[in-house]
DNA sequence: TGTACATCAGTGAACGCGCGTTCACTGATGTAC
DNA sequence: TGTACATCAGTGAACGCGCGTTCACTGATGTAC
């Protein structure tokens, strides 16, 4: 038995090749399949370290997959937290907000194509986390909302119901802006008018439901 | 050489097999993975035939892919059409149109889940050829929009993009009640239920920007 | 109607290949004292 | 500071397996006359 208190300090040296291997997952991703059609070895020859290599980071493919998850929510929920921070929405923030959105989308176009192949077409447990990360982006939406003066007489049910239509929509348009080359500036600045358009258009619908919601 | 008018009358036996194989792909799709993901020799397994029979009806997976989609499209195109020709949209028969839609993906959810799956996941060349459908069902619902009176001033652009929001928000809806069980009629009615709610929002909006159109 | 023949759909053996995973190994790095 | 040792990350050979595809085949069905 060694001294724990020194023992403890030692620390391993940064493992670059599990970077390299979620890395190079998200490369055969972007440019080849979906995650959930990759195999370990390919994986593994991208990332320049042989097979076996593999094991020495993750169990099997599906705990990359659930890493690679984790990584591409973690960074987009910090993002939207700083949206969601700048001010109470409004018609006039509606540009600035996706904006924002659709450009991080563009710097994080790997992630985000991954979430979106496998959103679709993952195992039921990726499946399955994705989507409660929808919702719960969904959620806080709808909390935002709750704050909303004219919304104050719309109940808990109807502002899911609204907060649940724009993040349908916005999650179609970030798929369809997915599928446009990467230096598609004219394609991509088509998509962010038509969703500044249909936001705008939701928000006149909301207001309109507001004034029934009173009668 | 044998007379034309008779050798040419010679119609094969209906090939039963070729079904089988579809049945048997979408069955697949169904239970276990992507479509994309499936091997030959697991669809000719549950077909009940020997591998190599796989080639007497399609050159390979992805024209066996080709044909679903084909057939996935045809039957919905159809149903599409009668939809459309009841009357023209409004608020009240929203629900009707809604109920129609989505009894029909209830009763061909294997070409649902085909179709969901691909869209993200597919081939390139399936990709594009379930969006172009796509895009179809939007331009004649923009064109659906045109005949209504209270839509004149609305220009074509804007159509568009009104009949985009409505079928990115039915296609994300489509894609919740596929993910819930079959026999979730609770679940199914909840999902219907918000697709109405959404719809009638957008209504509402498209109300709204026609007003702004005018002034 | 009967016979000879062509066409067609399904068979079964065989191939080379990439797969995930095991194992014993090597050599570098960090730690104890 | 120097040495002996433990831990760790990557290696390379090997395995059995399911894959797509080829080929020559068989037997059933349809056609000609």
């Amino acid at each position: 038995m060694t001294k724990e208190t020194t023992s403890r300090a030692r620390k391993p040296k940064r493992g670059q090749t599990r970077e390299a291997l979620m890395a190079a997952a998200l490369d055969l991703v972007v440019k080849k399949a979906p995650f959930s059609s990759l195999s370990l070895r390919e994986v593994t020859k991208r990332a320049g370290v042989v097979p076996t290599a593999f094991y020495r980071h993750f169990p099997d493919m599906s705990a990359l997959g659930l890493t690679l998850l984790d990584e591409s929510f973690r960074t987009l929920r910090h993002m939207m937290r700083q949206v969601r921070q700048e001010e109470l929405p409004n018609e006039r923030m509606l540009r600035g907000s996706l904006e924002v959105y659709f450009n991080y989308v563009r710097n994080n176009r790997a992630h985000f194509l991954f979430v979106s192949k496998e959103l679709a077409g993952g195992t039921p447990t990726m499946r399955n986390a994705i989507r409660r990360e929808i919702r719960m982006f969904t959620n806080e939406l709808a909390m935002d909302m709750a704050r909303f003066p004219f919304l104050n007489h719309v109940n808990a049910e109807d502002l899911q119901m609204m907060a649940g239509l724009v993040v349908n929509n916005v999650t179609a348009l970030t798929q369809e802006m997915l599928e446009l080359e990467e230096d598609d500036e004219f394609g991509q600045n088509q998509v962010l008018g038509t969703a500044e358009k249909q936001l705008r258009l939701i928000y006149f619908g909301v207001g309109f439901w507001k004034s029934k919601a009173d009668q």
